[in-house]
DNA sequence: GTGACTTTGTGCATCGGTTCACAAAAGGAT
DNA sequence: ATCCTTTTGTGAACCGATGCACAAAGTCAC
C-alpha cells in the first residue's frame, strides 16, 4: 500500500504536527549557527522532547534521515516547512486593535514564518485610519470586501469578547476557513472551519492548580469536613 | 481506600485540569444571567466539550451534582475556583515591556481571575520608570528584590527569546516555581519548576498546515519527482 | 571488501484520555 | 408508597500517543 518512492502519508497526528514548529525553530537555530547536520539526539534536546518522539514525528514525513549520520539541516528545514504550508505566503488579517491586537501586528514571529499581515481592522472609528506596523487600520465594514480582495485565508480575532461571535460569522461567510481567536469565548463554527484558540488567562490558572499544590494543597493539612 | 466523606482526589489528570478554566469561564457567564442549576449537557455545550467528558472531569473533583437535577451553578463556580487556587491571591510578574508586555499588563483577563499584576520590569533604561497599567516599570536590576519583597510567586516571561532564559535562572533563584514563558525558546529549568509556554507563531503554522490540507495538499496534483 | 561503529526507523508494550452506555440516585406525580 | 422521568457518576471498551529497545541501514577506517 505504501509505495518507497511515495513516502510521505497523508494523514499526520495532532500530537506530531503540534511538534513541528518546535523542531522547525530548532533547526533554524541550527542553520543559523553553521551546524550542517544534527543526530535526533541533539535535535530532539534543543527542542525539549524526546529522541524517540522525535525520530517517530519526522517517520510521517518520510525517510529524510541518513542511518548511522543523523539529518541534514538544511534539507529538513524545507522538508519541515514544506509539509507545514510555509513555502507559501499567507495573508493574515487582524481584526481588533486593542492592546493585544497592536501587539500581534508587530510581533516579528508572524512575518518571519511566511505569515504577512495584510489587513488589520476595528469597530473604533477613533482608531480607524491610524497605523499599526505599517498598516491601514480599516473600519470593520470593509472586512468582507477587503478579505476577498486580498485573498486572506486565516484571520485573527484580538476583539472583546462580546463580538467575536458575530466577527466570527462574517469571516466564515467570507470564506475564511481558519481562524486564531484571543478572545475568551467558545466560537460556533461549521466542521469545515479550524478555529484554533489562545486563552491567556487559562495558562495562568493552570499554572496556580500547580503552584497550589505544591504549597501544600486548598485542604491539606486541614482534615475538617 | 476512598472515603465517602473525602471526595477528592489528588492527582487530577492533566487534561481534566486544562479544561476547568474553561468551565469555569461558561459558570461565570451563567452565574451573570441569573441561571442557578445546570445540566451536564447543557455546561457541556457552553464549554464547547462531550458532556460525558465533563461529567468525568468533575467527578474527579468530588460529587457536587445532584442526580436528576443537575449541577448547582454558585456551589459549582466555588468549588472549581478553589481547586484551581483562584480562592486566594496570586502576585504575577511580568519581565518584559515590549508590545505583547504591555498588552498582558493591561489585559483585564488576569485581574478578574484573581491574579494581581505586583511588578514589571524592563532592562532598558528608556522605558523604566514609565507607568504602565498603573504600574511603574523597574530595572531588571531590581528583580530579585522585588520578586521577594511582594512575594511574586509567578512570573510571565515576554522579554526577546535571547534574555529569556538568563531572566529564567534569575527567577528560579529568588524562589519563582512557576513561569509562564512567551519567548520562543525552550527554557531550561530545574524538575521542581512549572513551565507553561505559549508560542503564538506556532499557533499560526498548525493553522497553516491544516488549511493547505483543505486546499489540496502540498504536490497533491502535482505526481512529479 | 570487511568489520566495527553509529544512528535511524519502527514493532510492540504501555499509558493516559475519550466515549459509550448503563446502573444508581434523586425528584415528582399519583 | 410506588412508579416514572431525569440526570449523574462510572465501569469498560476504545483510541491515539509515548517510549523502549532493537534490527536495518548507513559511514568510516583499513
Amino acid at each position: 500500500m505504501k509505495s518507497p518512492s511515495q513516502p510521505r502519508d497523508r494523514g499526520i497526528p495532532e500530537a506530531t504536527v503540534a511538534r513541528l514548529p518546535l523542531y522547525l525553530r530548532a533547526l533554524h537555530g541550527m542553520a543559523e549557527r553553521g551546524i550542517a547536520t544534527v543526530s535526533s539526539e541533539d535535535l530532539a534536546a534543543a527542542a525539549g522532547v524526546n529522541s524517540a518522539k522525535l525520530r517517530k514525528d519526522l517517520s510521517h514525513l518520510g525517510s529524510y534521515g541518513t542511518r548511522g549520520v543523523g539529518y541534514e539541516v538544511e534539507y529538513l528545514v524545507y522538508q519541515i516547512s514544506r509539509e507545514l504550508g510555509l513555502t507559501q505566503d499567507w495573508a493574515v488579517a487582524i481584526v481588533g486593535v486593542g492592546n493585544l491586537g497592536r501587539a500581534l501586528a508587530n510581533y516579528g514571529g508572524f512575518v518571519s514564518r511566511g505569515f504577512r499581515i495584510a489587513a488589520v481592522f476595528d469597530a473604533d472609528p477613533e482608531v480607524v485610519g491610524d497605523d499599526i506596523a505599517g498598516l491601514n487600520v480599516e473600519h470593520i465594514d470593509e472586512l468582507e470586501a477587503v478579505i476577498k480582495r486580498r485573498g486572506v485565508s486565516i484571520v485573527v480575532l484580538a476583539t472583546p469578547a462580546a463580538a467575536a461571535q458575530e466577527v466570527c460569522d462574517r469571516v466564515v461567510a467570507a470564506g475564511v476557513t481558519s481562524i486564531l481567536n484571543f478572545a475568551p469565548v467558545v466560537l460556533t463554527v461549521p466542521d469545515s472551519v479550524d478555529v484554533r484558540k489562545v486563552d491567556l488567562s487559562i495558562e495562568l490558572q493552570i499554572l496556580a492548580f500547580h503552584e497550589q499544590r505544591k504549597a501544600g494543597g486548598p485542604l491539606m493539612a486541614v482534615d475538617s469536613q
